[in-house]
DNA sequence: AATGAATGAGATTTCATTCAT
DNA sequence: CATGAATGAAATCTCATTCAT
């Protein structure tokens, strides 16, 4: 009962299990895909035995949909606080531009296994939805502040965000190094001028 | 003296043969996701033995990149007849949206599953390229003609081209039956004012 | 907080305990059969944690050990009952054939999933084999006391010991509610019959 | 047609190579136990790869079944051909107790893997039904002929038929070799008695 | 050219059993 | 005594691909 006083129990704390194995899901479908990543994989990345992986997930899609959620909730954190720090309109828009760039830069690989592919049913684009209706907002908001004019919200925030993830995207497929500030601006100009504004 | 009254003949023509095993596949990828489906499935869906696929594709993945190939070829196609029939550049960028927005109505579950819901090496967005590529020349052209002024053509060429593709892909997930004409309008406004003409 | 005011005692007496496991187990067994019933299934329905289960007992086979032995006694008891308020030695055999008829329509299911469906070694027939070395030597002091005639008692045990478990597993077959009284009578002519009386 | 005329075709017919599984499955069945059993031993012992196995059925159950409906046909016959070749009600009764005692003590070991020790779905008897059956037929036309009196007839012939397994059963137990001959005409005596005869 | 029986590597999943707490 | 997370051997089943006919 004295003794031990070891930092590492032999039986961790579940979420920390589940986060590990999360963790080396997500490493092995960046690296070799989805359908090429065996359970087996995740569990010896995971240094854990092969049955342990169905103590905290019932199969591979399972933890599949676990690293969407928390990829979205994580993206339109990042997105939030750097929008809720503008106090102007375009200036809210540009921070959501450089936000939204640099969030995917860091993670678009990740957002396209995640998002794309996968079985139809799922393809419902979890975080996809819930960054575009974070952007339905600011430009509803912006229109009634009478900062900009917007004929279909819904529309246009598709269109953005849509831009947004096919530049980086593009980007990316380019070279893997991407300079952020020059992309970040350049997407900043086509947002502004997407609400009818100059853009310089 | 005995001439081929038969209704299936046994042995086809080889492009006949092919085109049906490319099709039936088609099929089978947009009911049941690409992963899902055999190729004995193929087979059965084109009448034909297990075997029989493999005198003309190599793979599963082969059929795949054969259909990509189709795909990107037709809509390209599709997209150059409608610019080429406009005099005025915005006329011309206003064309290359309707007929996008078409092109992409018809097929965009099926450019999805061809161009997303694969293995990372042939990720590459052949389709896309293409299209883009075009664009980018519609773009670089207007510059010079002065109809209106680009940063960077290939940042707005993707950046217009992916807003195209959001837009379709939103518009067919909240309901199967697309509105084409409305769809279509909305998005030129969107593409004009992106390359700074106002759009109305 | 010192006096245990639990309603549900930690640690219970040990044969509390395993009772209940076996209990536990033996509910699970008639109702999914013995592969398909897992050690977990037998702890959480008995409420304690699986590992509790190998205080026990060793093995699933243990149990199942456990439970013939239980079973056989029982039975073997009902039957001794029956047949010592008896005095003439027809009676007796009628009287064996009731409580025979008695003893198995409450257990049936029960009997044959232990003493059948399981691995060759076990085979053995427990149960059977004492209730028919109990029968054997009926028949033979029967014989001694010139109140039958039988060739071979063993054979003649085994045949009317056979007989029994035949008819009322048929009779269960046939309806889950089945009717002692008849049933046990039609026994009664055919066992008498069987030892050469006449059975009316 | 000309050429080919080899007795050898590489592709066995459908029915020999399920055959062939069907009796590798039936030897390991014995040998072994129905849950020790691997469908890669059947598949090894047959000569075939694993898949081939799932080319014929569709799982361990599937080839259990059709063991069942053989082996249940097979004995059937036998016991038919025996009966119908007697005269006299009492020759066919002791002609049925002989072929059964037969018939089992060649099979009686598969007989009881193949209908006991299986899953509670199919404990459904299904030779011991068809046998049953036939037995009632027998003992009917036997009370028409006046050949003897039975007051049940089912439950006299699942009584019989239980008795026959059982002796059969317990013979085996005793000793591997069994002698036939001590064994039938043990048997005849006691189904004699049963339905009423002397039975020397 | 066409067939389809056969192959067999390999993936997913289960579960009896152990053992550190 | 009791727990339940962890283990990992083993079983089932799938399916892309081959090849003799």
């Amino acid at each position: 009962m004295s003794a031990s006083s070891k930092p590492h129990p032999r039986t961790k704390p579940p979420e920390e299990r589940r986060a590990e194995l999360m963790h080396a899901a997500e490493r092995l479908f960046l690296r070799n895909g989805i359908a090429a990543t065996t359970i087996e994989q995740i569990t010896t990345t995971a240094h854990v035995a092969k049955g342990t992986f169905y103590l905290y997930f019932s199969s591979k899609d399972d933890v599949l949909a676990a690293l969407r959620v928390h990829f979205a909730q994580d993206l339109l954190q990042t997105i939030k606080n750097a929008v809720d720090g503008q106090k102007s309109w375009p200036d809210k828009l540009s921070a959501w531009a450089s936000a939204g760039v640099s969030g995917y830069i860091d993670a678009i690989r990740l957002h396209d296994i995640l998002f794309y592919a996968s079985s139809p049913p799922t393809r419902e684009g979890l975080v996809d939805n819930i960054i575009i209706d974070h952007l339905i907002g600011i430009l509803q908001n912006g229109v009634k502040a009478k900062a900009w004019s917007v004929d279909d919200a819904r529309s246009t925030a598709v269109f953005l965000f849509s831009g947004l993830h096919g530049i980086v995207d593009d980007a990316y497929r380019s070279s893997k190094r991407v300079q952020r500030e020059p992309l970040a601006r350049r997407l900043q100009v086509l947002c502004l001028r997407t609400v009818g504004l100059s853009g310089d």
